[in-house]
DNA sequence: CGCATTTGACCAGCGC
DNA sequence: GCGCTGGTCAAATGCG
C-alpha cells in the first residue's frame, strides 16, 4: 500500500510522484477529501511518507531490517568521511514525510532548529535541493527542501526521521505553521514515543489552519492537503470524510499534541500561521490496503 | 568566538 | 564494470 511512500523513497522527483498520486488516485482510495478540488501544480499539498522502517515498503530491495540504534551507533563510531554503510544491508531509511507548500520561502520555520549541511543540484530541476539536519544533539531528523521545477512557487519539504526531543519554543510559542506535519509525523510515525496518530495531529491541524485562513482571506485557490500516513498509525475512523475533519475540535488537537505545548490560541494567533501557510493545502488520507 | 552556511569532494546505490 | 545521481562530509567562509 501507500505507493506514495515508495515514491518518496525514490531519488527522483518527489514532486512528480506527489502530483501523480494526487492527480490519479486509486479508486478505492480512502481520502479525507477536504475539498474535492482537482490537484493542480498550484496547489500546496502535504504528503506523509513512510516507512520502510515500519516494513511498509513491499519492495524487498528496499525493505530494511536494521535497527535504527545499530546504525546510529555505527555512524557515531566513525566520524571520518567513510561512512560505515553495512555492506549487506542498505542504509535504513527513516520514516519520511513530504509536503508541498506554496511559499516564496525555501526554508520554512517549523519550530525546530535546523542546520544546513548540504546542497545539491537536482536532476531535471533548475533549483538546488538543500539538506538540513536537526541541530539538537542525538536527534537525527533530517529534511530536504527543494523547489518544484514545474512550479517554482512550490516548496517541497521532506522530513526524515523522528524528533527525540521537544520542539524548541519560538518566541511566539511553538510555531504552528509547518510544525504540525513535522512534529506529529516525525514524533509518531515509525514508533514515536507518544503513540499519537500522525493523522490525528497532522491532518486536522493543518486543515484547521486552512480553515482559519479561508475564513480570513478567502483564498481563491482550493487547498489540497495531501497526507499519507503509515497503516499502523493511520486511523480509519476520524478522517474518512471531510466533514469529520472540518469539524475536528480544536481543543482535542491541542491536547493531543505531545510537543510544543501551546495555549489554545490557534484560533486567535494565526499570524505566523498565515505566514507559514500562505496558500493552499491539499489534504489526502492514505489509501488503505 | 561560536555558530550557521557554502561548496567542492567523496561515497554508495542503482540502472544500464 | 561503469557512469549517473543522491546524499553526506568537512574545510572554508560569513555573520552576529
Amino acid at each position: 500500500m501507500l505507493n506514495s511512500f515508495q515514491d518518496l523513497s525514490k531519488p527522483t522527483s518527489i514532486f512528480d510522484d506527489l502530483l501523480q498520486s494526487i492527480t490519479a488516485p486509486p479508486p478505492q482510495q480512502r481520502i479525507a477529501e477536504v475539498i474535492d478540488a482537482p490537484a493542480t501544480p498550484n496547489s500546496s499539498s502535504i504528503s506523509s511518507s513512510s516507512t520502510e522502517a515500519a516494513g511498509v515498503n513491499d519492495d524487498p530491495k528496499k525493505a530494511e531490517t536494521v535497527e535504527e540504534e545499530e546504525e546510529e551507533d555505527q555512524d557515531k563510531a566513525n566520524d571520518g568521511r567513510l561512512k560505515p554503510k553495512k555492506k549487506n544491508q542498505k542504509r535504513q531509511r527513516e520514516p519520511r514525510f513530504a509536503f508541498m507548500t506554496k511559499s516564496e520561502i525555501d526554508h520554512l520555520d517549523d519550530g525546530y532548529r535546523w542546520r544546513k549541511y548540504g546542497q545539491k543540484a537536482v536532476k531535471n530541476s533548475p533549483f538546488p535541493r538543500s539538506y538540513y539536519r536537526c541541530t539538537s544533539t542525538s536527534c537525527g531528523v533530517k529534511k530536504r527542501v527543494e523547489r518544484s521545477s514545474e512550479d517554482p512557487s512550490i516548496v517541497v519539504t521532506t522530513y526524515e526521521g523522528t524528533h527525540v526531543h521537544p520542539c524548541p519554543m519560538t518566541p511566539r510559542g511553538c510555531s504552528f505553521g509547518i510544525l504540525p506535519p513535522e512534529a506529529a509525523t516525525l514524533g509518531n510515525i515509525g514508533g514515536g514515543a507518544t503513540g499519537v496518530s500522525a493523522s490525528h495531529l497532522v491532518v486536522p491541524q493543518i486543515f484547521h489552519l486552512y480553515q482559519q485562513q479561508q475564513h480570513h482571506q478567502q483564498q481563491q485557490i482550493q487547498p489540497y492537503f495531501h497526507n499519507l500516513t503509515p497503516p499502523t498509525l493511520a486511523p480509519t475512523t476520524n478522517f474518512n470524510t471531510s466533514s469529520t475533519i472540518s469539524s475536528f475540535p480544536l481543543p482535542t488537537l491541542i491536547r493531543e499534541r505531545p510537543f510544543c505545548p501551546s495555549p489554545p490560541s490557534l484560533a486567535r494567533d494565526h499570524g505566523l500561521l498565515q505566514d507559514m501557510l500562505p496558500s493552499q493545502i491539499l489534504l489526502k488520507e492514505p489509501k488503505e490496503e
